[in-house]
DNA sequence: CTGAAAGCGCTTACAG
DNA sequence: CTGAAAGCGCTTACAG
């Protein structure tokens, strides 16, 4: 047994010179476990025991080892790990979100709350339609052995994934507009809020013909946006009358489609609150189209304050989502469920969503 | 030794019945390299023969062998691999750039490239300013044992980063404007070429004062831009005259500065090319600011074909870099190099940028 | 509270 | 061309 003979590869030390070697001597061999039960006198499976947290050790003797653990930077093995637990330190970030912004400020936030941790991040965007689907993202959890997997919208709203996953026993975290879950696996975003904060907005204003351009059924933020709008509507006694309810697909092309036959009704209306901003930018390219101008003919505001919000003219006023917070909660929410010792559980894992006023709403015309 | 005595948790089968057992069973406890060599009637090192394509195998055997490997869909364990080869099947991305549009592109170019292998894509987005960067790099490779880096602009220019990797062994492969590498290690974008042509067509339209709005000098493709964009000029006998020559960051804000001191200009230029569409577009701005129009009053042509260029009005004609295929060919090119059996060199490992015509430039007003 | 043995699933020399 | 043994660096029962 390599535990017995000493290896020449790696650094000769007696108990004694423990303090002599550290991160100062720069490039050097890996330690294993072996080395760190060497230098403290006690067997691998203390070490073991006490990189792990599992308690059963006297206090003096973790402390020595813990010691020796830090002095050397020692991390213990991925693959070995991984190897022994079954279980790696991957987690894989699964989305099938069209917003690129949303995808680097989700995985920015992800990697801020993985920070420290031994855990990396694996990416996996996904397409719906695809028929196997399922059976793909299952494959590679299994295979990967992955430690958890994180899912935004819509994906995240596909209860029968989530079974599949349950199944497996694979940890998940699911942002999603509203709790689908238990709290211990949900990031909640509040869509509503941010919506009813919008009709508000607008209603304040003076508004009393209010558009609504809804995204696809596809997606639970859709229903819940609207839904938030509505409300927030109903407190100025106000609501949004059929023919000013569209139905678009979270496109620049279906919002600019959904604006020109809002312009070419009769009594168009003066403001319009669209289901995210691809769709809010389309309606300014209706109106510019139709010779009229933003917000003088038509109020419009928007959903994700995504780049585009402040480069178009006028900028967009538009709901924020904290979205980098949310990818580092959801990798917290993860990573402190199902490894106590590795971190503390999020303070709070919902957030709220907040209006963003900048001047593509305005009072109407008089 | 397990090798010896049946393990009740897997499935029971003789030689006889590899034929009945496949995917159609659905849900079955993982085979292991032992199943395979017991169903074979080899040993467990010709199973590896095998699936590592080393060759010393008889046909026969390693044909009866690829046929039981492919009937129960076996796939070596990613970890106990890694473990034994001090090598994992992870592959960073390892990238500062700015733009969302080019990291989710460049992502799913890669995740392209490595469908159908076992590598996984890891990401790390960096921070040229940080102190530690080389080391955390380095550390990461070596800890996580990673198969290969990718790195794209600017972190794939720096020569002490690519030193410290060639020192620890790491495969990598760069992406560059322009080849600052052996060919097997770079995927070349030419930005020269793009900018040339930008300039020709800005020079054809009849175009003689024209601007040029210089990226960051931390960045390679600025000075390529510029590089490119005058040998086009000097192709109709024109340069950039001093004036029109400006220090932007590539970001909006600083186009929009560029734009307005190009405005203030005693006899201002009829046509400016940015460094890149952020930069574009706040040159529409500061046109707006001053009450003019694009093209009318000035001619506007970008780099990179983000998603606003067609978003904004008029529609920003601007050089598109195939991204996707560039992740593609990186992954390809970074595999092939390093794992000969796993796929095939890719056919070529330098792209070109193309001209993407649309309504921000025109002739000069007469 | 602590340790010796066996095991996770693969590969690398070394023989033959 | 093929195999038995040892090893990669960790953890899990099982003892004590």
């Amino acid at each position: 047994m390599a535990d017995d003979k000493p290896d020449p590869a790696k650094p000769e030390m007696s108990r004694g010179d423990t303090v002599s070697a550290g991160a100062a001597n720069g490039r050097r061999v890996k330690l294993t476990i072996t080395d760190i039960a060497k230098m403290a006198g006690v067997s691998k499976k203390t070490v073991s025991r006490v990189i792990n947290h599992s308690g059963l050790v006297r206090d003096e003797t973790r402390e020595r080892i813990m010691k020796i653990v830090e002095e050397h930077g020692y991390q213990p093995d991925p693959q070995a790990r991984a190897l022994a637990l079954r279980r790696s330190t991957l987690i894989a970030l699964i989305s099938n979100q069209p917003n690129p912004q949303y995808i680097v400020d989700i995985q920015g936030g992800i990697l801020t709350g993985m920070a420290g941790t031994p855990y990396q991040l694996v990416i996996r965007p996904c397409d719906r339609s695809s028929p196997t689907l399922h059976d793909d993202i299952c494959d590679i959890v299994q295979h990967q052995k992955l430690f958890g997997v994180i899912l935004t919208p819509s994906i995240s709203e596909d209860d029968e994934l989530i079974g599949r996953l349950r199944q497996i026993g694979c940890p998940y975290v699911r942002i999603a507009a509203v709790s689908l879950d238990t709290p211990e696996n949900m990031i909640e975003t509040h869509d509503y809020v941010g919506a009813a904060e919008a009709a508000r907005h607008i209603a304040s204003l003076g508004h009393t013909r209010i558009a609504h351009i809804h995204g696809p059924d596809t997606f639970l933020s859709a229903a819940e946006r609207l839904r938030g709008f509505r409300v927030g509507l109903a407190e100025y006694g106000m609501k949004i009358e059929p023919q000013y309810l569209m139905k678009g697909g979270y496109t620049f092309e279906s919002g600019m489609e959904c604006g020109k036959q809002l312009l070419a009704l009769d009594v168009p209306p003066t403001a319009v609150f669209a289901g995210n901003d691809e769709m809010a930018v389309g309606v300014y390219q209706a109106v510019r189209q139709a010779g009229l101008r933003v917000p003088d003919d038509l109020s419009i505001v928007g959903f994700d304050d995504s780049p585009i919000a402040t480069r178009i003219w006028p900028k967009l006023t538009t709901v924020r989502l904290p979205i980098v917070q949310m990818g580092r909660i959801a990798a917290e929410l993860l990573i402190s469920n199902h490894d106590r010792m590795a971190m503390q559980p999020p303070a709070a894992t919902s957030v709220m969503p907040s209006l963003v006023v900048r001047e593509s709403a305005a009072a109407p015309r008089a």
